[in-house]
DNA sequence: ATAATGACATGTT
DNA sequence: TAACATGCCATTA
């Protein structure tokens, strides 16, 4: 279990319930800003234990092909929640993205430099 | 050790 | 708007 699979469950688990982020955020949060794909391959290992179905890629959509986590049935989740998706697997991401606030994502234990980047991407 | 793979992101065409 | 190319990096073969 190497310390980067750690963070991604850690910060994946803090996601609120009708809020959703993007591949690239989680990976960015993490200290690792191009890590994206491999946020994907940790939430397929680990999806019994954290709310994947909350991370969608950046451009609101889900694309998925997982046989567990099919698509359908994370829209359904998502709807459940109070995310509203298209038929398309389409999602206003900028409506719902979860917008961490300082003092979240000083716990992380991040290097200023990637805070600011994350404030300045997702928040601003 | 090297090469291929992938639940992605971003910039160019 | 959409298709294509390139960058990424942990895991697998």
């Amino acid at each position: 279990m190497s310390p980067f699979k750690q963070k991604i469950i850690q910060i994946v688990k803090m996601i609120p319930k009708g809020n959703v982020v993007s591949y690239g955020q989680v990976s960015l949060m993490a200290g690792v800003p191009r890590g994206a794909r491999q946020v994907g391959w940790i939430l397929h290992q680990h999806g019994d234990q954290v709310p994947w179905w909350r991370v969608i890629n950046n451009a609101g959509r889900i694309s998925i092909k997982s046989v567990e986590h099919h698509a359908n049935l994370q829209r359904d989740l998502l709807e459940k929640e109070g995310i509203k998706v298209t038929k398309n697997l389409n999602i206003d991401i900028e409506k719902y993205r979860w917008k961490p606030d300082e003092k979240t994502l000083n716990n992380l234990a991040l290097d200023d430099e990637y805070i600011f980047k994350i404030l300045e991407k997702y928040t601003f």
